[in-house]
DNA sequence: AAATCGTGGGT
DNA sequence: TACCCAAGATT
């Protein structure tokens, strides 16, 4: 026997399934997060975990921390969240994107709250505000150890590459699905859920398969065939429209108890339901309407660029600097002292703009 | 069912 | 720089 069809052999014998491999190396090389952490006892926490995976979506790990840390700080139960007011959550959802999320957050919240706890079935689970296949499969599986079929960004990549599943996103997902349900175990669900997304976060990464060090690469077929990278195979992106508008900062008691007028957007679409600087409609237009919150002497206040989901904004911040005794706008607002706008709660666009609206020497 | 919905970090 | 990507859900 040669050498190399020993070597196959003997990697052949000692190979398990790929959830018992999968698992092996889970079992030593976890990921240490905080929502892993069970304080005060040996189950999970499905509180912890909802919150975590409702943050997880779309969005990385890094960013993520600090978020459910300052939520579970302020708010340790579901019904703590339940009793919060809803413009709370919002300001403090401020910066993490996908607004939507914090609103369905409360809306859930006092569901479950009424309910007298988090249903324990995919199917409950599913039926709650702003949780989707993943989030309800996910919650089912790590909080509940129920076996479900748990399908995120990192597990279509890692299991497309396992079977070479070259059928392009979205289409593919089908038979994705079906293969990540072959290989999910009854026992221990939750945990081999999350070992295949560390797996994808750390060895099989978009740009950059590790095969070297995979425990799962006996297993691979994209592995085999030397072309790990080309899976799963994506979708020709669409370029993004450039859009241009402005925003308004209506400043009063110029010097250092100056304030700046807020408003609250509508509570659906773009920022939607969040605390924001006023705009001139750039969210419904590419180019906005240009029209001022009020009459006034506005004048240039400095530029960005700032890059959405589907377009990027080239936003000019125009100020008006009113006297003390302006009336302000008809419309819904606040006064808000600038010098604690960063506890306002503005999503970045607005965040960024704020910052450049000139400050008094004091 | 294609479009909509944020942001920060990595490359 | 510009692009890609991340524990997707909703309409």
């Amino acid at each position: 026997m040669d050498a190399i069809a020993h070597s196959a052999l003997s990697h052949a014998a000692s190979r398990g399934t790929i959830a018992a491999d999968l698992l092996a190396w889970y079992d030593t090389h976890a990921r240490a997060l905080p929502w892993r952490v069970r304080p005060g006892g040996n189950a999970a926490d499905p509180y912890r975990v909802w919150l975590s995976e409702v943050m997880l979506q779309q969005t990385t790990v890094a960013a993520v921390i600090p978020y459910f840390a300052a939520f579970t700080a302020r708010w340790p139960t579901v019904a703590d969240l339940a009793a919060a007011p809803e413009e709370d959550v919002m300001a403090a959802w401020a910066g993490l994107g996908y607004y939507s999320r914090a609103r369905k957050l409360v809306e859930c919240a006092r569901a479950v709250a009424a309910m007298g706890g988090f249903p324990g079935t995919e199917a409950e689970l599913r039926a709650l505000p702003g949780l989707g296949p993943y989030t309800a499969a996910a919650v089912a599986a790590i909080a509940f150890g129920q076996r479900a079929v748990v399908v995120d960004a990192n597990v279509e990549r890692v299991v497309a590459r396992l079977f070479a599943i070259d059928d392009p996103l979205p289409g593919g997902r089908a038979a994705i699905r079906a293969a990540t349900d072959a290989i999910t175990p009854d026992a221990r669900c939750g945990d081999f859920a999350q070992g295949v997304m560390d797996l994808g976060a750390s060895i099989c990464r978009a740009r950059d398969a590790q095969c070297l060090i995979c425990p799962l690469s006996a297993h691979c077929a994209a592995r085999v065939a030397g072309d790990p990278l080309t899976y799963p195979v994506k979708p020709a992106k669409v370029a993004k429209p450039e859009r241009q508008g402005r925003a308004y900062a209506l400043i009063r008691d110029a010097g250092a108890g100056a304030q700046v007028w807020l408003v609250r957007r509508a509570g659906k679409g773009l920022l939607g339901g969040m605390r924001a600087l006023p705009d001139d409609g750039w969210t419904a237009r590419a180019d906005g309407s240009a029209t001022p919150p009020m009459p006034g002497d506005w004048r240039a206040g400095g530029r960005l660029r700032h890059v959405f989901t589907h377009f990027a904004l080239a936003l000019e911040l125009q100020v008006y600097l009113a006297p003390p005794s302006a009336t302000p706008p008809s419309g819904e607002g606040e006064w808000w002292p600038l010098a604690q706008i960063e506890q306002a709660g503005l999503p970045t666009v607005f965040a960024r703009a704020a910052a450049l609206i000139p400050r008094a020497p004091d």
